[in-house]
DNA sequence: GGCAACGCTGCACAGCTGTGCAGCCCGGCA
DNA sequence: TGCCGGGCTGCACAGCTGTGCAGCGTTGCC
């Protein structure tokens, strides 16, 4: 049995509540709640009798309590496998100002420590949506959420199996793994790469498949590398390996940063030169395949597009229709791939 | 008035309680309560059912109303400017993971684009422990935070005034800028700059402070460039005023990042060479500076210590007494730096 | 002066969970 | 058979907020 909290008594490592500040303003706790909600009927005197309260306790208004009452929380969980990754990174810091914008909340997951099973834990802050930036998706943690009325945006992600409800926002990746083949064709390459991570992703697998059926239409082959996670080194392992042997002169990295670890390595470690020697090329457009060390020509999906269409989805209504939403891609060309032979030949 | 709920009527748009599954089991809400408590008395058979019936409606216990009894909630607020920063990025991967081990919650908030009244939207959520990465600190917030039995964290932030309770966790700025200037005087360096963002972090400023200082007791100027935020273009917009006419020979930038931009642009839109005519030192170690495209030398702050202490410091209980830890830098040798003109000089 | 209307206030309940306490049932023992 | 103890169970309350409803006082109008 805990003894009464004493009356006014020193803050005691212990959230204010409404009752505190109703005590110290003299008015009853209803009174408190209604000075914070706007629109409700207080009268002016009594309104600023309880802030000044409020203000002098350091109480704020306990968000948690309020939800057992709103139809929808404000929070919105938010997963993502590797935020060091130079794309998530910039999805994180775009997709947590966004929310802010709109006065909602982001409870941060890392997907890469755990397994399915702890995503759900999500769920128990009643999470009004949950995103997914990278990472796999457990059906399970689709049911759960359809279950207890929560959206889901997945970002990138496999197609869920029939019948489980989600939105989906999808880079271009087949067309843009048309482009980054047509590009490299261009170029003049007769012998190129593809390097996807161990990881299959299914957003990574489709715009490997993409540029590997696109080549094949034109008649060249295409080796394929699939190792480790999706992450700098793969591109650097698959560097040392695929170009152990003179021969090979064009390279798709599937991400910037599998992209940027090959180029690295080939210029730096193996000596080659980049274009001159092979051409590399990406897909994403990470704010450092821009800087002038790199020069990265790469497939870009515009990040706030993808930023917009996630926070329309967060928007929805619970029991809206799920939505479909393809980020346009374009080609970004800057050095790391040699310039086209004959204008013309496409 | 809402109409009652329609018992076990279609999951609709809404969370499943404990009374839901308690329906279902057919046995009372405590019941339900005890099944999902370690060590609460229930018989093995009702448990079985109880579980069974959540497994079913796809119930999970809901941590925000379990927060109202706790002491303590499970939310952590962490606080930062630029996800996109590189070590900011790292440390936010580094620290998501701990927390996750910890089975605590992150709830994240961008600084970048609110005023310091928007920080304290994280005591609506009744979060355990607030911890800043960047931005600054207003005071009002720490106060607040005592007020509420909540701790802080304020990694290379500036101290708090006098009476203020916050945990510091600092890396060695001061000795990490002394080593700095020495390693650049040892290269031979005479004329040199420092460069720092605008915003004025107490840790850029000291890191640059003692720079200087070590520097004058050798009898050298620094030029000082202050403007810009802490990014990357800081670092570009820094190199092309500072180098516009030749004479400077060694640069010291206060972040990895900003670093990173004055060596870009001195190589490749300037055309001089690092380390042979502009040697280039960065603060942080970033992972992306040791890129082979970048090879920056730079100080070190070691990121598992600074997520080790900060965790120690997420796990002290409310009233104990604040924690300061400083966190061992030391140099990294890499490419950017002119080798020491004659070892023995010191 | 009397009555209606209106603005403000507090009560009480809902929303969801954890838990002390009393009561129930069942089994064991004399 | 009667009594006692122990294991479960449900009740009721606490924890914090939002809000419908009734009541209170005041004001304005006739």
């Amino acid at each position: 049995m805990k003894p009464p909290r004493p009356p006014l008594g020193p803050p005691k490592a212990r959230f204010v509540s409404a009752s505190d500040v109703a005590r110290l303003a003299g008015v009853s706790r209803s009174a408190v709640s209604r000075a914070f909600t706007p629109g409700a009927q207080v009268s002016e005197q009594a309104r600023a009798r309880i802030l000044a309260a409020a203000e002098e306790l350091g109480y704020r208004v306990n968000r948690l309590a309020r939800t057992l009452h709103q139809e929808r929380s404000d929070l919105v969980g938010v997963v993502g496998g590797n935020f060091s990754n130079p794309y998530i990174s910039a999805q994180l810091d775009a997709l947590s100002k966004a929310l802010h914008a709109r006065r909602l909340q982001c409870l941060l997951m890392n997907s890469a420590c755990g397994v399915a099973e702890d995503l759900k834990r999500l769920l128990d802050y009643r999470v009004r949506t949950v995103v997914l930036l990278s990472g796999a998706v457990p059906d399970t943690l689709i049911r759960l959420c359809a279950q207890n009325g929560a959206r889901m945006v997945l970002i990138n992600r496999p197609r869920p199996p029939e019948g489980a409800r989600a939105d989906l926002i999808l880079a271009g990746n087949a067309r843009g793994g048309r482009l980054a083949a047509e590009r490299l064709a261009q170029a003049g390459c007769r012998n190129v790469a593809v390097v996807i991570s161990g990881s299959r992703t299914s957003a990574k697998l489709e715009r490997a498949e993409a540029f590997c059926s696109e080549m094949s239409l034109r008649g060249m082959p295409v080796t394929r590398w699939a190792d480790g996670p999706n992450s700098y080194e793969t591109g650097v392992e698959a560097a040392r390996s695929l170009l152990r042997e003179p021969g090979l002169d064009g390279i798709f990295g599937v991400t910037d940063e599998i992209a940027l670890g090959v180029l690295n390595t080939a210029r730096f470690e193996l000596g080659l030169r980049v274009p001159e020697d092979l051409s590399v090329i990406g897909f994403d457009d990470a704010p450092i395949s821009g800087w002038s060390s790199h020069a990265l020509t790469t497939v870009s999906q515009s990040l706030a597009d993808l930023t917009r269409a996630t926070m329309e989805a967060i928007a929805l209504p619970p029991e809206a229709a799920p939505m479909l939403y393809e980020v346009p891609v374009r080609l970004v060309e800057r050095g790391s791939v040699r310039a086209p032979l004959s204008p013309g030949t496409d």
